[in-house]
DNA sequence: TATTGTTATACTCTATAACTATA
DNA sequence: TATAGTTATAGAGTATAACAATA
């Protein structure tokens, strides 16, 4: 029942990752927006155009979804949609200068650790993040955006 | 921007956690479950009676909710609604056998460790464990059910 | 009176399928 | 014909408020 070291590692990290999902919907609430609006922000980079096709991409949702979404966030005054500069389909979206405030704030809140974390020694920190460097480099990510 | 140690690494921890959101959905999907009855069903350890409310309080929603989750999760057969012993206000959800065969095979399946994670050498992962008991030990998470 | 679970309502997110306007 | 985005539909999850049965 206890499996690999490698496994009884990735069970101890779910367990943050379930003890921390609430203070990402709560981040969200805070800002007034719901959990997808969050994540569909976070893939929007100030400054670059993204189509919705991509979106849905980095969602790992359909087209259709992002329709509501991109409305719901156009509503909120957050992104902007625009035409496409060679293909009349496609729209891109890009986030308005509030839309940005609000994705910088989101980060923030979200890149303070969490108790457990925060209380590590200097040392510890520095190894877990040398460790954790070392597993994303044996899998890089291929369709996420570095956020780091 | 890069903030202490411990900050960056808890970022390191957020990309992997987002990065494997998709596998909770999908592991879930290929057993038949929606992400937050996989969920309830991971609070609900076999042989162990919760009530509604309990139920409620440990997926942070409002009491409402869980009567459409036990709902679906009694339609499929994986719970039962039974009378509390003392209190006729109350309910209690109890995993039927299927239920807890169900359980056990998410458990199983999300309990294996993501391609970056395995392939860290053994020392590299025990000394990962040994942080992050350290960190759970730090900040004992109260509302929640220890996994591990 | 207070509490437990339910119902009613309204909004967000989800996939599928049909539609439109382009290509 | 194929593709990008939209609309329509139906199911799941969410919070709030009102309700029944019980405490």
């Amino acid at each position: 029942m206890k499996g690999s070291v490698q496994e009884q590692a990735w069970r101890c990290l779910l367990e943050l990752f379930f003890a921390q999902r609430d203070r990402f919907i709560a981040v969200g609430q805070e800002l007034g927006l719901a959990p997808q609006q969050a994540i569909a922000l976070k893939h929007l980079e100030p400054g670059r155009a993204m189509t919705m096709g991509e979106l849905a991409q980095a969602l790992h949702c359909d087209n259709s979804n992002v329709t509501g979404i991109a409305d719901r966030l156009e509503a909120h005054g957050l992104v902007e949609r625009r035409p496409h500069a060679s293909d009349r389909r496609v729209k891109t979206l890009v986030l308005t200068t509030k839309g940005a405030k609000i994705r910088a704030a989101y980060e923030a809140r979200l890149s303070s650790a969490p108790p457990g974390l925060a209380s590590l020694s200097d040392a510890d920190a520095a190894t877990l993040l040398d460790i954790m460097h070392r597993a994303a480099a044996a899998a890089p990510d291929p369709g996420r955006t570095p956020t780091a």
